[in-house]
DNA sequence: CTGAAAGCGCTTACAG
DNA sequence: CTGAAAGCGCTTACAG
């Protein structure tokens, strides 16, 4: 490789300072525009481009985004949330458009976290997507809190406070989910999802349930209530389980999608019908929502939103603004799976 | 945020010189090993991280890659290719582990491609996904060529053989497949994709496609070869305008897994029972294969294996060695739909 | 508007 | 085994 050009080769070329042509290429108002114009010349013809690492450290900082993403640990090795990708693609829109790059790393829920990426200033800011369990990622939280690291974390609120967070409305997700398929004439619920604080937004989607048979006069039966983490097989176990027990159900809301098609499966193979004898709804969007068979009901959660405000988040963050919890509403897509005749 | 420790502070701390400090960091054979373990401890203890920045400028490389990804055109803004993603995955995990970091980015087709990340001392080299239309991509290889950056490209085997490429073997799948619904008894087959040098991969499928019909000595008939992007609707439109055509075929071999989405769909809309009267094999095993009603027969490629040998074959471009075009085998997937009874 | 100079925080020859 | 010093390629006060 031909050595790269430097700003000192384009000064010599230019006959001017290096300092100069450090101005120039940033359009300093400083530098006449004769100048500019021939200096910018010479940078083209020679493909210049400004050292990221020398410009980095002389400005500390980096003007780059790391991403840590955090798998789930009951995905198998190549797979990733589907529902986490397409959150990606916005980050990384979001990212680009504020003229920021983007480092990528996928972190298993395991080992400790490896997010010193501020620490050793290749980027200024961290977002956080993804944890597995709530309870041990909140210790991680703390320490990146205490490093003064500047992070935005996506899914559930932080119950301290000085966590910035963005989130889709689990809780009004589980709301307008339920509320739907009451007004279809449902009566008899059952959710498919961990309910605990270990997810906290499956428990928010859980209880935006609870409050939607509440308004409606209706029972919460906690028998009907059955954990599963997001996978298609744990759906299917879980809606096994319910079958099992011999439990009445004419509903299914499941905490995801991935769910909700394990559940269709355990239906089927049980002889029931979705969605004559059990309408079922899930939770993401995810692209084989619309491929299910039926097609799946779902909550979609705008990830092209959530992307650009996690990034603005962090980049205010990282400017020393404040920045309060954002939330944003999703919507229901409804399909075939829930019963309506479409 | 509380200004950082560097390497001056430690040594401060140590009693030693700087020098010492970056060579104890570095585990120097040169420093003595009670000098590096207290070296090391007041490091952890003051959290510090060497400055990357620094230590880039220094070195002159980055220790990061990165990875443009095209994205189709086709696409709807927020949905990046599902294949692409599981590529991501294992580019991601690749590079960590062998110590890199790696930048994404996202590309419009349309947009002349941002490739200055090498230009820029931000990365060592890149990794290019996806391409578009591949005549226009060529130009732009060429580019990247001139200017000496170091890449690798996914894909297609590039004709000049200086570009380092890995692909999976479009022409073997294309083989398989087929071979697969010959065995089963197919005699008329359809091809739906693009079998133009603007898709080199797709036209790869069908060369393997044709080869295995004349190796069973069965008619190739152009007519029933059609057009089509990777997306369902167009998998769905190429379909349709076989049937309005009055095409006789007993299987159709999808260039891509949503293009057989689709001509399923446009099957059972004409009235056509997939597998009984037209039996369907897909291609990539996205995760919406295994939920296509009936479950989609495809090629799975392996992505896990591809990622790890396109970050091997840049780090070998990297460090000055020849790196000869890889071809990775494919496998068959065999679901529902493809006739066989599972 | 321009230049000379300092300095960001490292790594690594050079000298001991 | 250790230290003093140079230098990676920029940006930006400072002086004119």
């Amino acid at each position: 490789m031909a050595n790269k050009a430097t700003s000192i080769d384009i000064a010599y070329r230019a006959g001017v300072s290096q300092s100069t042509v450090s101005r120039a290429l940033r359009d300093s108002p400083l530098v006449s525009e004769e100048t500019k114009e021939r200096i910018k010349a010479i940078a083209r013809e020679l493909n210049y481009k400004v050292d990221k690492n020398a410009s980095n450290l002389r400005t500390q900082n980096s003007h780059t985004l790391a991403l840590l993403l955090c798998e789930d640990p009951t995905n198998d090795d190549s797979l990733i949330n589907p529902f986490f990708l397409s959150m990606l693609g916005s980050i990384t829109r979001a990212t680009a458009k504020q003229g920021y790059d983007l480092l990528i790393s996928f972190q298993q829920l395991s080992s400790d976290w490896h997010a010193d990426y501020e620490d050793s200033n290749k980027a200024d800011g961290i977002i956080l997507l993804g944890y597995g369990d709530f309870v041990d990622y909140e210790h991680k939280l703390e320490r990146l809190l205490s490093q003064n690291t500047h992070f935005v974390i996506w899914g559930a609120e932080h119950n301290k406070s000085s966590v910035a967070s963005v989130a889709c409305d689990n809780q009004q997700g589980g709301l307008i989910a339920t509320e739907h398929l009451i007004s279809l004439g449902r009566r008899e619920f059952a959710f498919l999802g961990d309910a605990s604080s270990h997810s906290p937004e499956f428990r928010d989607r859980y209880l935006g349930h609870v409050r939607a048979l509440k308004n409606a006069g209706l029972a919460v039966d906690k028998r009907r209530q059955v954990d599963a983490i997001s996978t298609e097989n744990a759906g299917f176990e879980a809606a096994n389980m319910l079958i099992r027990k011999g439990a009445h159900f004419d509903a299914i809301f499941a905490a995801s999608d991935l769910i909700a098609v394990g559940a269709i499966r355990a239906l089927k193979e049980a002889g029931l019908r979705v969605p004559e004898d059990v309408a079922v709804v899930g939770y993401d969007d995810i692209p084989v929502a619309s491929f299910a068979n039926p097609p799946l009901t779902t909550i979609k959660q705008n990830t092209q939103l959530a992307g650009e405000m996690l990034v603005e988040s962090l980049l205010k963050l990282i400017r020393g603004e404040k920045v309060p919890p954002k939330l944003i509403p999703t919507s229901l897509v409804v399909r075939k799976s829930c019963g309506i005749d479409l």
